[in-house]
DNA sequence: CTCCATTGCTACTGAAAACGTAGCGCAACG
DNA sequence: CGTTGCGCTACGTTTTCAGTAGCAATGGAG
């Protein structure tokens, strides 16, 4: 099921643009096949390729899904995304300028905050002070 | 295992930053809970609430990971993001834009695009104009 | 001080999604 | 016509997510 804005979603009762999108973002392979397609349009067997041989199956199904969603939509030259999923996919183009600064923040670290490092959240009886209402 | 950029993760043999966030990136509840802590921080119960109640197991798995990733850290009022966490957000920002004017586009489409309508890529024995070389 | 409510998770099971493979049917090339 | 390559689909297996119960630590109330 395609979640578009309007409808609950997963994540959210009240079908929020924003919750359907994080939503549809947050499935396996989605931001990576609009990253492909952002590059340039391809057929299936190419996206497959470019994805690092993604399954034919999940394709399938997150191609469908980014179609439903208008964000895609078939060519000549197979699929490519609609104008509305160009200007989303520039904004992707902005997580990769950060990605980098991101890598060598990293490398600095020099490993991954370990999961064994102390320092998980104590017990409390009493609340933290409280984040804002709910969302959704 | 959190990808980090410089491994090998799902979708990239070479660890090229951008790919190891695409991939924390699109699992699931990872997004939202990077939306929840944009706003503000919180306790496990209150980020659990705050996302719809998901399954505690599921966001201490990605909690952890967000936290391997040094996006997330832990503080007196629980759990907020990094410097690097919130210079993510920011761009996350950015997408809840787009997300409506997608949404208004989207209503006066009427509804997602039906799967069953017909526009699928035809099938051929020559391939389609090549994409870029492969990714990764 | 004791009791007990609240917290941050963990353990565990079943459902859903993803993975991986084989292969069908169509298009088109030789 | 036979063969090759394409866009998927079907199906079984594995992994991830969803959902629940509950433990141990904390600290507020009496």
């Amino acid at each position: 099921m395609t979640p578009v804005p309007g409808r609950p979603v997963r994540g959210s009762r009240s079908g929020r643009p924003i919750m359907a999108l994080l939503d549809l973002l947050g499935r396996r392979w989605c931001l990576r096949v609009l990253w492909e397609l952002r590059e340039a349009p391809g057929s299936f067997r190419s996206l497959q390729s470019r994805c690092d041989e993604v399954s034919p199956s999940v394709l399938n199904t997150r191609l469908a899904e980014l179609r439903a969603a208008r964000l895609l939509e078939v060519s000549e030259e197979g699929y490519r995304l609609t104008a509305e999923g160009r200007a989303l996919g520039e904004r992707l183009l902005q997580l990769s300028s950060w990605a980098e600064g991101w890598a060598v923040g990293l490398e600095s670290a020099q490993a991954p905050a370990a999961g064994a490092e102390p320092g998980a959240v104590r017990r409390r009886r009493s609340p933290l002070k409280a984040g804002p209402a709910n969302g959704g």
